[in-house]
DNA sequence: GAATTGTAAATTGTTGACAATCTGAGGAGA
DNA sequence: TCTCCTCAGATTGTCAACAATTTACAATTC
């Protein structure tokens, strides 16, 4: 137990945390309407908390915004799939190169990044659900190492898209060897440490690249091809980028 | 004059919009307070959508929003500066890597980036500031033909920020030689045209670092050599890529 | 004199009522 | 039958009053 200040949340954020989890848990599937009243009655407050949910889940992209005419859960299409894991790619990318920079100039701060890895490896037995959960996490906390506050916050807004693409899009991380997995994020780490920016960019995108092809391996021949078809994924995604 | 739908804005939009000129112009400083009640009785409106302007200018990251105590105009430091350029070279180069592959498709529309391109041309003459702003929305034009939403999205944001800077850190494109800098968009808007993603992705991170050098000609020695004391500035903006 | 506590003013957070807008069903006219 | 119009009902947008919190300053204690 930590003994940090806890920084209490608003109502608002905290409204906005439970029906992002009704999302993410699939209680509310997309399209589905979000109606001012009914939420305010259901969690009981008034409707101007429930109105700055509203907008925070609109600005996070998980529900759409009509003018005069409410908001629904928005629907993620394999398009919105490429795209987030081709931003974090290039973001993370950017996040490790600075990275790798400060590494050379002093010491970095590995305890964050140590902890969520201990936490992976505490889900390795277990369900893929949590394990993802606990990669995700880490990833947020290796790109965190950047110390671009603006490249972070973009990073880890995108591991709420991947959320909603497991509940909604059939995307699943069961076919992962989590254990493989863990190694490969230990070699980031070392890269980092020892300020090795070419091995530590290569060894992160393909870590996506990865994770991207394990996550398609459910799918059909089909789809499989047709997700191809698209120039992301054949060109962000297929190509291997020269050691 | 266009005729397009005009898709008409909420008033919270439309106040936000005031207030980030009064930011852009300068007559909010940083550090100033933003007091609903001032705001809403200098408006003419209730508090109700001046709160909604206000969160709407924090997700801009133009605001800050300390809870119970109200918003105040957030100060841009010069890393800022450094990791929004290293941003726009990020995003922009991976949008216009897509745009490669789709023009190797099919032809893109170029009527936009042209019109905004042709906004430059007629702003030459006249003052450096129009013809930044002119530059600002070629630039989110360009990164548009992508069509990649969440990257253009993102990218626009950052414009915003590059306004800020001028404002108030003292950035000037004074020294800039806007007839070069729209025959390197023409030579971009080529190569994007012929499918050349080397080429184009070169021609793009290419910009991104004159621009940066450009407005770094006003300071003075020592501030521009503590600015290259960041690593992002060093390995970022000065490493020039093979070609 | 420094630190602490108490208190009033300023400000944000919340609420319920009212106004404006959108949707969809039903009817009038072609 | 089809289109256009009207008009309720549902829902969002706006407002002004009230509650909770913070801040600044004065009074009190050590």
């Amino acid at each position: 137990m930590t003994f940090q200040a806890m920084e209490s949340q608003s109502t608002a954020e905290l409204l906005a945390e439970q029906i992002r989890d009704a999302i993410l848990v699939g209680s509310l599937k997309p399209g589905d309407r979000l109606i001012e009243q009914e939420l305010s009655e259901s969690f009981g407050t008034s409707r101007g908390p429930i109105r700055e949910a509203i907008r925070i889940l609109a600005t996070e992209g998980l529900i759409e915004l009509r003018k005069n005419r409410g908001a629904v859960v928005s629907a993620p299409t394999f398009d919105d799939v490429l795209e987030v894991y081709a931003i974090r790619m290039s973001l993370g990318a950017l996040a490790i190169e600075h990275a790798c920079h400060l590494s050379a100039q002093e010491n970095l701060d590995l305890t964050e990044v140590t902890k969520k890895l201990e936490k992976i490896r505490k889900a390795l037995g277990g369900n893929s659900i949590k394990a993802v959960a606990a990669d995700l996490e880490f990833q947020s906390a290796l790109i965190a190492l950047g110390a671009l506050p603006r490249v972070t916050e973009s990073f880890s807004q995108t591991a709420v898209d991947v959320g909603v693409f497991v509940q909604f899009l059939g995307i699943r991380y069961d076919a992962t060897d989590h254990a493989a997995l863990v190694k490969r994020h230990e070699k980031l780490l070392v890269a980092i440490s020892k300020g090795d920016v070419d091995q530590a960019v290569y060894l992160w995108k393909n870590h996506i690249r990865t994770s991207v092809r394990e996550f398609m391996k459910p799918f059909s021949e089909t789809e499989i091809e047709q997700l191809f078809a698209r120039p992301l994924m054949r060109n962000v995604f297929e190509v291997e980028s020269a050691k």
